[in-house]
DNA sequence: GCCAACGTTGGC
DNA sequence: GCCAACGTTGGC
């Protein structure tokens, strides 16, 4: 199993409301370092879902339910978008201080390149993660 | 509100 | 195909 993180702007799509929908379209990435990540989710892998902007933390997990197909809000036909299903949130959300300030999270793949929305995370940031956010 | 990082566009 | 100009993202 892979781990990801996914970013989401708050005022564009919140946690509450990937909650309060229990699955979604995780459609509008336009990027394709970004889309080149969501083509290599399988179904069944993890990911973090990341409040960007406003918030600045991890909010909790997400569950791939459906790997990379076309993304209908895409005219050009190229971007591509997974389903994902909410897993469970954290008991306490990690914030992205937290994340800079540990030893062995400050180089993951987001933090070092921001603007990554789509962003691979390794299993010992996965893990570490998770203790911090008092889920298991 | 500012600015760094980075992607995209367009002139040559 | 190079690169300057410009736009966007996202942290501060």
């Amino acid at each position: 199993m892979a781990c990801w993180l996914l970013k989401s702007e708050p005022f564009a799509y919140s946690w509450t409301q990937m909650v309060r929908d229990g699955t979604t379209r995780w459609n509008g990435v336009r990027n394709h370092q970004a889309a080149n990540n969501l083509k290599a989710m399988k179904k069944g892998d993890k990911a973090f879902f990341y409040h960007s902007n406003e918030g600045k933390q991890v909010m909790g997990i997400v569950e791939v339910i459906k790997e990379a197909h076309p993304d209908p809000t895409d005219d050009t036909g190229k971007f591509v978008m997974v389903d994902v299903k909410t897993v469970k949130p954290f008991a306490r959300p990690v914030t992205l201080a937290e994340i800079k300030a540990h030893p062995d999270l400050r180089n993951m793949a987001f933090v070092r390149q921001s603007r990554l929305s789509v962003s691979p995370v390794t299993a010992g940031e996965w893990k570490i993660i998770n203790s911090l956010g008092k889920t298991r």
